[in-house]
DNA sequence: CATGTTATTTATCGAACGATAATTAACATG
DNA sequence: CATGTTAATTATCGTTCGATAAATAACATG
């Protein structure tokens, strides 16, 4: 059934044609593209599907998607693990904005000017399924890929921030942030995102958009926690 | 423990002796047990099985771990659909306590008191492998379980919390509380909750112990969210 | 102790999976 | 236009999965 017949067989196309067995698009025989191009589509789809069904999503469907045979996405990926491998460097390094870290810490603007200016781009950045939705299964399927990520989150935006907070609070020199100050941004960070899960994986109906969650939290969080940075900062003077 | 085994089928148990094939414990034939028995001590393991591997882990490897052939949990549950469906009501429904909407709405104790020790029992429920790794795996399975979930939460914790909170600052009266102010609250929970993500699901090593976190993010939150909370108010009461 | 019920096991099916080897055809080059 | 390279396909292997049917043995009852 492969139909090799020599007269029609061009116009496979994708879909309606199907028949019940399915996966076969019953194009027999593709145009040959550049390796780089294909590589990249590969992931780009790969992407698409694992966020939708997650890591378990088969070879072959993805093979299906993609217009291609099967054993196609081995010449390209030594095993699945490798395509996965490809698909979390293109997320979580990728799409990474170095631009973040730099305008939290430029003290030109109020500091509340900048967090909410932060989360607005950055929530922009991740608040899609993909990213959320294969950031969670990462997570469920190995500590690496979420470990690595949110030291990086630590070190790039939740110390600047806390340092940039403390200055604005007038408290505190350059000594590093503890982790009890850290831990209190991690609250905030937390809360923000658990807004984009409860969005994008649940699908729960979202009344409030997302500007003006991020807005009164930011209001709520930077008006509390001048006193509690106060109090930790007084405690380590003491203890110190 | 079971097993009366007249001869030496005893030491079948779990490992050392397994051949290279596999699977097979060795023990022809085991007791035979109470239903309802069987019934709760194959939903507990497949709980705990689920919570490591997900939901993908397959029948086999549950049998194997409770010491009994795998068709044989198809005498107790239709499908594996079913056996997950069991567990999510033993862990999402019989885990529940009414007690957490009592304590918040009892007027007698400060504000600042019945949250703290509210989200101190609630997350001494819900940190562990079990509840938050099932929990995930089920948000990216599908929404139901997750959307149920969470409109619970929203009823018999959030609104009762931001309804005391409200009254604790002398605002508002009877009215039930907006989308915009129980978003706020949600950004609370949302915080704690990621807290026991990143040390249960990401194993994140976490300098800073539970109670302390709670405490710091409940007063950041409650010091910041009245004036939030008033402005909210204000534009309520000129809108309305 | 004989008998009936049913909890449990043995054996097996069909589908789907990741991966490999061998074959075929598209394109670049002379 | 003949030729070599390699992108892409066909065919297939071995494993694992959820599920079912039939055989067997544990226990209750008389």
């Amino acid at each position: 059934m492969p139909n090799q017949g020599n007269t029609t067989t061009q116009m496979a196309g994708s879909s309606s044609t199907s028949l019940a067995a399915a996966e076969k698009p019953a194009s027999p025989r593709r145009t040959r593209n550049k390796p780089e191009e294909r590589h990249k589509e590969f992931v780009r789809k790969a992407i698409e599907l694992f966020a939708e069904v997650g890591f378990e999503a088969g070879t072959r469907e993805l093979a299906q998607r993609l217009g291609v045979t099967q054993p196609l996405l081995y010449r390209y990926f030594p095993s699945k693990d490798d395509l996965i491998a490809a698909v979390y460097q293109e997320i979580y390094v990728n799409r990474w904005k170095k631009e973040w870290r730099d305008g939290l810490i430029d003290e030109s603007r109020p500091i509340r000017e900048r967090i909410i200016a932060f989360y607005e781009d950055y929530t922009s950045t991740i608040f899609t399924p993909e990213w959320i939705r294969i950031y969670i299964f990462a997570g469920l399927r190995g500590v690496d890929i979420n470990r690595r990520y949110a030291a990086t989150v630590e070190a790039e935006i939740l110390r600047p921030i806390t340092l940039a907070t403390r200055h604005s609070f007038g408290l505190g020199g350059q000594e590093p942030p503890t982790a009890e100050e850290v831990e209190l941004f991690w609250t905030l960070q937390g809360g923000i995102f658990y807004y984009g899960v409860r969005e994008i994986v649940y699908q729960f109906p979202m009344p409030v958009d997302r500007a003006t969650m991020i807005r009164n939290a930011v209001d709520t969080f930077l008006t509390g926690v001048g006193p509690v940075l106060k109090r930790l900062a007084e405690r380590e003077n003491v203890a110190g």
